[in-house]
This record gives C-alpha cells, sequence and structure tokens, in this order.
DNA sequence: AACGAAACCTACCGCTCACCAGGCAGCCGA
DNA sequence: TCGGCTGCCTGGTGAGCGGTAGGTTTCGTT
C-alpha cells in the first residue's frame, strides 16, 4: 500500500462519502428522515440515486453515517462537558439552526413505532444524561437547591436544552435560546 | 349504542369523522404524519380510503381536524392554568403515552420546510408561553429566584416539558416524568 | 311510494419511492 | 500492457402514495 500521493482511492471515497453525509444532513433538516428521498440527497451532490447507492448501499446505511458524523460532532471533550462550555455550546447552536433542525426532526421521528433511529437516541439520552451529571456534580457538588441531586438535575437541564430547541426553531425572533437556558442555570447556582 | 333510532344524520355524521380522528390519532403516533397513510387510517375504522376520503377530502383536512381535537383537549380551563394543576397534567400525560407520542412526532415533524403543522406550533407555543408566565405570575408574583420574570421563565417552563416526554417516551424505565417535573417546579418556588 | 342527499364503494390515474441488474469507463498495480 | 476493481450510469420493477371520477346503496323526509 503507498501513502506518499496526495490522495489515494481510499481517501476520495471518503471524501465523497463526507459529502454525501452532509448533503443528506441538509435534507432531513428540510423534510425529515422519511420524507427524505435518496434522489433529493443524490441531486445535491452532482449524482443519481444509484450512484449513491454505491455508497451507502440502503437509506438505513446512509441514516447510520449520520448518526455516526453526530456523534463525531458533540464528542464529549475529554471525557466530559463543563457547565460553562454549555453555554458556549447553546450559543454556538443558534448560530447554526440547520444542524438542530435535522436533529429535532430526527428526535420527533424517533419515537414513532420501528424507526430507525430510535434505539440511537434512547441510548445517546442515556449516555447525555450519566455525561450532564457529572458535570453537575463537578460544578455543584452535592449543593443543588432544594436538595436536588446531579442526577435528578440532569434530565431537566437535557429537557431545556431540546425544549428550548423547538420553539427556538418554530418561532427565533421570540425565543432568546442562549438567554432562556442561562436563566436556567442561574436557577441551579442559588446566587451568593 | 345501536345507531338506528334516537341518532339523527348529522349527529352520526359528526361520530363517524370523530372515529377518523381518533383513528387518525394513533396512526400518527406509529408512524408519523407523513408516514400515516389514508389507507391505513381508513382500514382502523372499517372503511376504503376513498370512504375516509368523503369525510376529509385531503390528508391535510384529516390534520386540521386532529389539531382542532388536541386543543379542545387541552383546552385552558378558565383561560388560565394553575401551576398545581400542571402537575395533575403531567401526571395524567404519564398515562397516556399515546396522545404524548401523537403530539411529540407532530411536533418534530413541524419544524421542517413547509410542514401543514408548523403555523399551528408556532402559535399554539407564543399563546401557551403567554398562558404560562400569566399562571406564574399568579404563583409566584415577581418573586422568582435570581430576578427572574414570569415571562422569562415560561418558555423554560414549557421547554423542561416538551424535553421531558421526548425522554420519557425514548425511555419510560429510566425517566420519572412527573417527578422530573415536580423537581423543576421546587427550583421555582425557592423554599419557605 | 317517491325522491334526494348522504355514505361508501370500485376502478383508475400519475407520481414517487427504495432498490435491483447489468454495463461501461477510467484508474492502478503488476 | 493488461486485468481487475471502483465509481457511476441507464433501465427497470413492484409497491405505495394522495387524489379523481363515477357509480350504487342506504335512509330520512315528504
Amino acid at each position: 500500500m503507498s501513502y506518499g500521493d496526495a490522495m489515494n482511492a481510499r481517501t476520495r471515497s471518503e471524501e465523497r462519502r463526507a459529502e454525501i453525509v452532509r448533503a443528506a444532513l441538509e435534507v432531513i433538516a428540510e423534510r425529515g428522515y422519511r420524507g427524505a428521498s435518496l434522489a433529493a440527497v443524490a441531486e445535491r451532490v452532482g449524482l443519481t440515486q444509484q450512484g449513491l447507492l454505491h455508497h451507502f448501499p440502503t437509506k438505513d446505511a446512509l441514516l447510520v453515517a449520520v448518526l455516526e458524523e453526530r456523534d463525531r460532532w458533540d464528542a464529549v471533550p475529554a471525557g466530559s462537558w463543563r457547565v460553562d462550555l454549555l453555554t458556549s455550546l447553546v450559543e454556538y447552536n443558534a448560530m447554526r439552526p440547520g444542524i438542530i433542525q435535522t436533529f429535532s426532526a430526527l428526535l420527533g421521528e424517533s419515537v414513532t413505532e420501528g424507526h430507525p433511529a430510535r434505539e440511537y437516541f434512547t441510548e445517546r439520552y442515556t449516555r447525555v444524561r450519566e455525561s450532564m451529571a457529572v458535570a453537575l456534580r463537578a460544578e455543584y457538588g452535592e449543593r443543588l437547591p432544594n436538595g436536588l441531586t446531579p442526577e435528578r438535575t440532569a434530565p431537566l437541564l437535557v429537557a431545556v436544552m431540546d425544549g428550548l430547541q423547538y420553539q427556538w426553531l418554530l418561532d427565533p425572533e421570540s425565543v432568546d435560546m442562549p438567554g432562556a437556558f442561562r436563566d436556567f442555570l442561574r436557577l441551579l447556582g442559588e446566587e451568593a
């Protein structure tokens, strides 16, 4: 195997796949997973539907790649979040409605029966709740208001982030997502 | 309850429509709106697809009826909520996963472009936020923690309810939705 | 008994979907 | 220079979609 060249076959193929995944993210944001046709994704990267199927043999395989992309995207730095970085994350999200829309649409679909992303989201939320509990403990210890534990607070934190996203996507003018999130954090850090 | 006698034509037609809407709620819960075929809804009430189209001329017309049903369902008693009744509402919801699933799936779809329920949800959330602000002011006055106003707290309250629903639908064993909601309310009512 | 409307049907249409089969061009290592 | 593999194409298929057209049965009203 030679590796001197600027771009070997494997690299080029991975580039192509990455392009396709990017296009799929867009189309899913616009039409949801069920509404996203392979043809629409293919057209966006200048392929025919069958050309796309060469890289991803089924529609579900493409979805798997999309979900893996998401895992890469918000991979926890050094294994755990810090609460103040969450604020930055929300602010960053507020500048990228596309990504938020993609995964909000997918989350909504995933609660329906037999949806191919259901298991992914179930496991993801288990993981994220645990991760958030760790972050909350690091920030507040056991001194959360009203004797709340980090484990009981984590689902609320996650719910606020998700719920705000829906309200914000529907009506960005009326909902200050980062501001509201900061308000929530202030509820946790009972002020000195 | 037999139809033949004490029921006039109009009443029977309305009964039929109500049956269809109920079936549509089920099918949407299972497959989302895009995934819900008229044929599937029709079969559930013992009709052909065209028999259904006699009562609702288009698929969108059926969706409108579904959304109207929801408005009737959670119509605010006497014009405004009381915060303690929200707890009961959440507890009640936790016993009816079907309804929650229907509207969580619809909410998720609604953020996609040109979705027929988008406007409905946008306006609904505007209304609900206002309604919640009123309820919060009635309960806590201006004395929310950290100088939060009812208007700024309302989006958080709504976000928590919605966000918890998704986590709960995906993994009811791991998420105590009513308990978590009570935790959130306890964050608002700073103790004593 | 006669009539008209409501309820529901069969048949059909054009379209879109995910996916299969088979072929062909171009590049790469041998 | 050749063989094979990768990338992508044309062509086609069966199923399912929402919706139309037009007929037939049912039934309350008169």
